[in-house]
DNA sequence: GCTTAATAGAAAATCATTATCTTTTAAGAA
DNA sequence: TTCTTAAAAGATAATGATTTTCTATTAAGC
């Protein structure tokens, strides 16, 4: 695990523990839910309030520090921003993961047909996970 | 526009004046937030409730009549299905338009990659539209 | 250690969506 | 066409999700 106090403050954001908490469960976990992450920061902080999870997620949102992931069918997951990269999701077991793709020529080729100035791509996959199909 | 009350028909849903309008709607502005669809189906049915508007919209989204669009930083958009396509959307103004890319590629990557069998795909390019450009 | 602006936490408020209940209606059968 | 019935509409309440408000606490620079 990196040291997030320091690339939180260099990102301008205030160092609470409770941010680090979020980090850090995010760090571990990858992928979380709102639901997710509260019960699990409940367990360092067990007076921490929804209400800070939803604000902090919020601000570091705004700072680029975290992504949200609006999954087909489920509530939003929420990731810590790293290199550009698309998701597949299972429609059995809800799981999220990452791949890594190359969307520079359909990026390319959208911007030409659109005539938009494209900054930001979201290509989610649902299907089966490997799991799910053998079970 | 086209003959929706056969088109529902077939579809196996039962074809209501409320839920015309809707389809009407969505054939007439191609991209609708639930807001917008009550506003516009209220001209013609003022004492339509949103409850009503929410509970077609599901029903056509489970009969794969209509598709939600989970557009970032936005409510979702609905539209008609029709044949898949990609989106871009305007950070500035909010503008959601289709675009016809070929994701054969890189969903074949993905599910080599992920071993996830890929039913759907699910792609958002957010920039800035060539009006929003221009101002 | 002091100061201050930002944050945490608790609770309420707001916004979004779904459920409930009664009345109305679409659609097939008689 | 009328009858029958399950489904849908509309009104409202309930639920769920997210944001706001307010006060006490705290991070971070001086």
């Amino acid at each position: 695990m990196q040291n997030y106090e320091n690339i939180l403050r260099e990102s301008n954001i205030k160092v609470t523990p409770q941010r680090l908490a979020i980090v850090e469960e995010l760090d571990g976990h990858v992928h979380m839910s709102i639901d997710e992450l509260y019960e699990a920061i409940k367990k360092k902080f067990p007076s921490i309030s929804l209400a800070t999870v939803y604000k902090n997620i919020n601000a570091m949102i705004e700072k680029n520090f975290i992504l949200e992931i609006k999954v087909p069918r489920q509530k939003s997951k929420y990731e810590l921003a790293k290199a550009p990269h698309s998701h597949v999701v299972c429609q059995k077991c809800g799981k999220v993961e990452d791949v890594v793709l190359d969307l520079e020529n359909v990026t390319q080729k959208a911007a030409n047909l659109s005539h938009y100035e494209i900054i930001d791509k979201a290509l989610i996959l649902s299907g089966v996970c490997p799991e799910c199909k053998a079970s």
